[in-house]
DNA sequence: ACCGGTACCGATACCGGTTGCGATACCAGT
DNA sequence: ACTGGTATCGCAACCGGTATCGGTACCGGT
């Protein structure tokens, strides 16, 4: 295989020096327009394309934002992802994606790695790091973003919402709307935190009207093996039992979208009309709950627009790191309750 | 802010030189028990954590696997890349991904950024690059993988399967179900080639029987904004026009499941019998349709199947360099008739 | 003719690691 | 004592760029 082409290709190719090359080809001042042309053509006819490593080890200074979401199954973590990179189109800046699978372990050895890249940023989901993962954080030296959560104490900045609000508050527009009896079906509550903080503020919720959740089930009570199967079908399935088990409820409070669609789906087969014989209430407001529009409850959640925001509070911090910025930024869920904003009026 | 800890901090904390102090954090050999343990312990202590940037610019030598997608907004696309991940984990390898948008252009920057890190291998998704795309990754001196289609000219290897044929396949599995009268929901074709390919396979097993679809509605169709709409609330509003236009439709192809599904929730609603009254026909197998099991008839596809060998062909090429292996891998989808299957039954 | 200023260019010294190879120490064999 | 082998170590060169800074050429002003 033939030999990489460098920069000294290029420039013995223009028949100038190396410096004169590399100044040219990053629009830096000091050539001669002649020369800039002269540069480009070479670089263009050898098919010539910098070297990163070789670059930023020169220059002590990279454009790279490491993001670190947990997943990329659940639609949600992509959105972010979309959202920044957005953002950061047309500017010199570019994300790299790291992935956790919800384990810290696993978030440690990759926030560990994209530092050896020395990124101009970093983005992480979520405040609950371990302290060593902090502290990693913490000596980071560039500016940290975390996001998609505001309860707890952010490192530096902070881009997201209340997620014990949320629940809170969804629990309270429901509970206006005469709804007394709730139940509850979860997924994997111990790996994801912002569910659980949900779930507790909703429950909080209930408690200061008295009333608690009539009955709660989530994936480690289906007696096959749930990790195979996809979160709608998963939604239906325990919402099925759920009612079996409980069946007088009056409103059903999953833990994200794609569990209520599932719950939805049961419904509509099982022929349960929502929400007139039941509610349902979900979590992020995702596409796939427009299919039959206002039947499900919902927070709508501004997954993109935090991801942008994310990539703007770095550019911002790079920009002028002098002047203090705002550390939080709170894009709060708005609340749509579908039908049961008319029975609500017309029960009023 | 403090100076970076480099490798000359942690060979004076360990008492050893620069390069003991190299190999011992590599696990590389002529290095003493006591002087690895020496080295690690005091690259534990000052907080050290290699620049890759050094270490990849004079090893001529990197870990990168690049892989380009079109898009996140589609969710086949994070999980091609959940199975390079899970495939990459326990290697040294990693993955590190690039967005393209359905654009060529931003293809091919993406790519020759992607080079600018000199990648150990690339994993690009279809086959259907212009000219100078495909001289970059002809060029790139590296393994390229390119997936989820095989109609066409692949530059080195190839993992995924034929959509001309998948759509040929679902549509001669239908026409035996006897259905005749077929309609064809569209997204956005000038950019997805692949969905494009879908439908004229498609049409060729129609053409076969001396069929052709009675009609045809896509995006463009759409009076307002599309643009904004979720692709299930587009599917529902398409289905809902088409069978306005042309009500006697035995059974609809849609170009996803997205869209597939956006008409199973317009039928639902509109007591429309599916797929008594009109069979649905998607593609890709998505965990959505699973909300109603075997009424929305699809070819269930191996996305994270494809990201995974994509990967080991990749890992397998870059260790046995010599041997030649296999440049094509088929993973076939798989055809779900669903309900239709019964109903073929019974017919016959 | 001389001077100061501006535009442009390139030699040199790095950046922080790794490769290559020679140096050193120590031990067993003869 | 001498030789050859093995285990360990470190010097020096280098990877491919970029920051720095000292030239050189050319201009207008006096």
């Amino acid at each position: 295989m033939k030999r990489r082409k460098t920069l000294a290709d290029v420039a013995a190719a223009a028949g100038v020096s190396k410096m004169t090359a590399s100044r040219a080809l990053r629009g830096d001042k000091d050539v001669s327009q002649a020369n800039i042309e002269r540069v480009k053509q070479a670089a263009r006819e050898i098919g010539y394309y910098g070297n990163q490593f070789a670059s930023s080890l020169s220059s002590k200074h990279t454009d790279l934002i490491g993001v670190v979401v947990p997943s990329l199954s659940n639609i949600v973590f992509p959105q972010v992802m979309s959202g920044v990179t957005d953002a950061l189109k047309g500017t010199v800046l570019q994300p790299v994606f790291g992935v956790t699978d919800y384990d810290s372990e696993t978030e440690y050895e990759t926030l560990r790695n994209m530092l050896s890249w020395r990124p101009a940023g970093l983005i992480v989901t979520g405040l609950d790091q371990p302290p060593e993962t902090r502290q990693l954080l913490k000596d980071a030296g560039v500016p940290v973003v975390q996001i998609m959560d505001i309860d707890g104490h952010p490192v530096d900045s902070c881009v997201g919402f209340s997620h014990s609000e949320a629940g809170h508050d969804i629990a309270t527009a429901l509970f206006e709307t005469e709804l007394r009896r709730f139940g509850y079906v979860g997924g994997n509550l111990d790996k994801d935190l912002r569910a659980a903080k949900r779930k507790q503020g909703f429950q909080s919720a209930l408690r200061d009207h008295g009333l608690a959740f009539a009955d709660i089930i989530d994936e480690s009570d289906l007696v096959d093996d749930a990790a195979a199967l996809s979160a709608v079908d998963c939604g239906r399935r325990l919402t099925a039992d759920l009612l079996k088990r409980t069946p007088n409820l009056d409103c059903i409070y999953f833990s994200n979208d794609d569990l209520a669609f599932g719950g939805l789906c049961h419904c509509i087969a099982a022929g349960i009309d929502v929400p007139g014989d039941v509610a349902l209430a979900g979590f992020n407001g995702l596409g796939i709950i427009e299919g039959f529009p206002g039947k499900v409850a919902t927070s709508r959640t501004a997954r993109r627009k935090i991801g942008e925001q994310a990539a703007r509070v770095i550019l911002e911090t790079l920009e002028h790191s002098k002047t203090k910025m705002s550390k939080l930024h709170i894009l709060k869920p708005e609340i749509s309750l579908g039908e049961l904003a008319a029975i609500n009026h017309k029960r009023n």
